[in-house]
DNA sequence: CACCGGGTGCTTTTT
DNA sequence: GCACCCGGTG
């Protein structure tokens, strides 16, 4: 077929931005954020607090770098989530025109995959490398960890979930094993050694099989930024301008590979607010915001103050909170807004009236024209929306959940994930066993035996199987894997149609091994209109890893034609975020804060932050809730006192409201 | 060697 | 309230 070209002239463009500009940029930000937009060589440190347009300023200044000529693929715009990276892109690009669309941006970690695929080749890797999410590194680990016997210790060693936190806190924070055990884990610091050792055969063998793990994607493009100095010459070429959103929850790693990064051009703005800082059990500190004139010296520090979004009585509160903090933070929030409701404190009889009181009330705002998706409600931890779910799914209420446990985790996904995973690499051995391991007759020793075959080359899947079937005594099941497998492999397939033929295979298996079968049915249908986006399977398996789907599983969405949703949101999944009607459940002292910061000052301290960020996504109205007394299976405690965090407030900040029955 | 049932320990937040 | 481990049975 011919294509015809239609050529854009660049004159319409340019006209508009470089004579007389389209953006009237004094007129529509404020003094310090058109500083900040208007800076645009040299090291910059914008320290906005919440709410104070700084996504404004981002997206002002992508469009003016734009505007002025610079190559849009020359800017690189680093974000925590690719969500925030678009949002801002497609804002700047309502803002000056299309160009903005091809600014490159996403998370440290999908740029360090994107690099990676072209350079890793450099660091002895192969640049088809798969990447392994965190559940798929814990398997690896596992594995080894059997393999190596520690599952049959007489002192108990640490699981996959604990090893893989201690390996992740090793490589985020730069401290040693022995340290991080010592630490956080003395009670295994016995078997330090052991842990050590594990970690460096975890480490070859994923080098063997050409695996990195999410900390493998930020410290090898370190190591590639290091070791090869073209490289990172070519990369600072390429990526002249450089801006990074949320500063104050990167690490020492992210904020390495920021500085190698940019010291050729040093043209770099990092943006964040050290009261908003809640990732420390990743690996990041506050503190690294202010290092940041120290990797870049001759920084320019602009404070951004005027709040936007809430108004006083809310900002108040929220000063109040982050104010009794240990170390004092350095900015105040004011607005210009006036008037303002003060927040609520309330105080129900049990988590059930919670929901009861939530549900209500989300009733109530809608019928006074504030749209669902106007209004969230914020928990510390995923579990601790269920009940609410529950009155939400009586009261017809459809809500969307975002954080904690993803669809992508779920058993069955990872089952059909596992299939593709295999096809695309026949060396993945993980999947191999996940796969087999769900057949009829097949155990821990006959998948040992196939995987061992197959590792030998005696088995393939792209051998039609008819051939070597007969001359193998294993059950039909395994007939039935390979033949599928053989079918659906070859390149010609679309991904879309491997997709839907695994699952009508997987169909059977899942009847067979669920009780809630027709819930995760709709999963996979989600799944495969996912899998319908993608042409190639390597990119496809590669985002489900790097940038899997957001949202929880979430059942209730009754198929109304509203497309209104209520929010369920962890408040870290929260950040960045903001809506009309902010509640915040569960202000418990042990569950908000969490018992778990209990015994360590630093955590606390960002347990104190955590409620400053869910306080300051309201604009106008915050409850905040709790129910007098509720079981702690972890404990044995039934919790029965108010988050720390909003006791003993002084009187003039809040109201307090207290629920009963009619 | 696979499978099933009962007992045990643990349970935050995310790329 | 869930995932993993162990021991017995077919």
């Amino acid at each position: 077929m011919e294509k015809k070209k239609y050529t854009l002239k660049r004159e319409i463009f340019e006209e508009r931005s470089v004579k007389s500009s389209k953006i009237r940029y004094a007129d529509e930000l404020n003094p310090a954020q058109y500083e900040a937009v208007m800076t645009l060589e040299g090291p910059v440190l914008v320290i906005a607090g919440a709410g104070t347009g700084k996504t404004r300023t981002i997206t002002y200044r992508v469009a003016r770098l734009v505007e002025i000529g610079v190559n849009p693929e020359s800017i690189l715009l680093l974000t925590f989530t690719r969500k925030a990276a678009q949002e801002m892109l497609s804002r700047a690009s309502i803002l000056l025109d299309a160009r903005c669309d091809r600014v490159s941006g996403g998370t440290f970690h999908s740029f360090a995959n994107l690099t990676l695929r072209k350079y890793a080749h450099l660091l002895k890797y192969d640049n088809s490398f798969t990447i392994l999410d965190q559940g798929d590194a814990e398997d690896v680990i596992n594995l080894l960890r059997t393999q190596e016997g520690y599952d049959k210790a007489k002192v108990r060693f640490p699981r996959k979930q604990t090893l893989y936190e201690i390996y992740s806190k090793t490589i985020n924070t730069e401290t040693p094993i022995e340290e991080i055990v010592l630490e956080e884990f003395p009670h295994y610091y016995e078997q330090v050694e052991d842990i050590v050792k594990l970690f460096r055969i975890y480490n070859s063998y994923k080098a063997k099989h050409n695996l990195m793990d999410y900390d493998d994607l930020l410290l090898n493009l370190k190591r590639l930024l290091e070791e090869f100095d073209d490289v990172r010459k070519k990369l600072a070429n390429q990526y002249k301008y450089i801006m990074v959103d949320e500063y104050q929850d990167t690490n020492r790693l992210q904020a390495d590979i920021i500085r190698l990064l940019g010291m050729e051009h040093r043209n770099v703005m990092a943006v964040g607010d050290d009261s908003q800082s809640i990732y420390a059990f990743r690996g990041a500190n506050f503190r690294n915001i202010m290092d940041f004139p120290k990797d870049f010296p001759d920084t320019k520090i602009i404070k951004l103050e005027e709040n936007y979004r809430s108004t006083q009585p809310i900002l108040n509160l929220a000063n109040e909170i982050i104010d009794r903090a240990r170390e004092k933070y350095t900015k105040v929030l004011y607005t210009k807004k006036p008037g303002g409701e003060l927040p609520v404190i309330v105080i129900a009889p049990s988590e059930n009236h919670q929901s009861k009181f939530v549900v209500q009330k989300v009733l109530e705002l809608r019928e006074e024209g504030i749209p669902l998706n106007q209004i969230a409600v914020l928990f510390r931890a995923s579990y601790l929306s269920f009940d609410l779910e529950i009155e939400l799914a009586k009261a017809n209420i459809p809500f969307v959940k975002f954080g904690g446990f993803k669809f992508i985790e779920t058993a069955h996904i990872k089952d059909i994930i596992a299939h593709l995973r295999v096809i695309l690499n026949p060396n993945d051995i993980i999947s191999w066993h996940r796969i087999l391991l769900l057949l009829d007759g097949v155990g821990p020793r006959t998948a040992q035996r196939i995987i061992e075959d197959i590792t030998s080359g005696k088995l393939n899947i792209k051998t039609n199987p008819d051939y070597w079937l007969k001359f193998k005594d294993y059950p039909d099941s395994v007939a039935k894997l390979f033949k599928l497998l053989y079918t659906i492999y070859p390149d010609d397939i679309s991904v879309q149609q491997k997709t839907e033929i695994i699952l009508s295979y997987y169909e059977p298996i899942m009847r067979d091994k669920y009780d809630d079968y027709e819930k995760r049915r709709k999963d996979l249908e989600i799944f495969e209109t996912i899998a319908s986006r993608y042409d190639s399977l390597e990119e496809f398996l590669t985002d489900l890893a790097i940038e899997p789907p957001n949202e929880s599983v979430s059942e209730i969405v009754p198929p109304g034609t509203d497309d209104e949703y209520l929010v369920l949101s962890t408040i870290h999944s929260a950040k960045g975020l903001e809506w009309n009607t902010v509640f915040i459940i569960h202000a418990l002292d042990g569950i908000f804060p969490s018992s778990h910061s209990a015994k360590n000052d630093d955590e606390m301290e960002e347990e104190r932050r955590l409620m400053y960020v869910a306080c300051t996504r309201a604009k106008e109205h915050l409850f905040i809730c709790y129910p007098v007394g509720i079981y702690d299976s972890r404990t044995g405690f039934v919790l029965t006192k108010p988050s720390r965090f909003i006791a003993n407030l002084p009187d003039n900040l809040v109201e307090y409201w207290v629920i009963d029955e009619e």
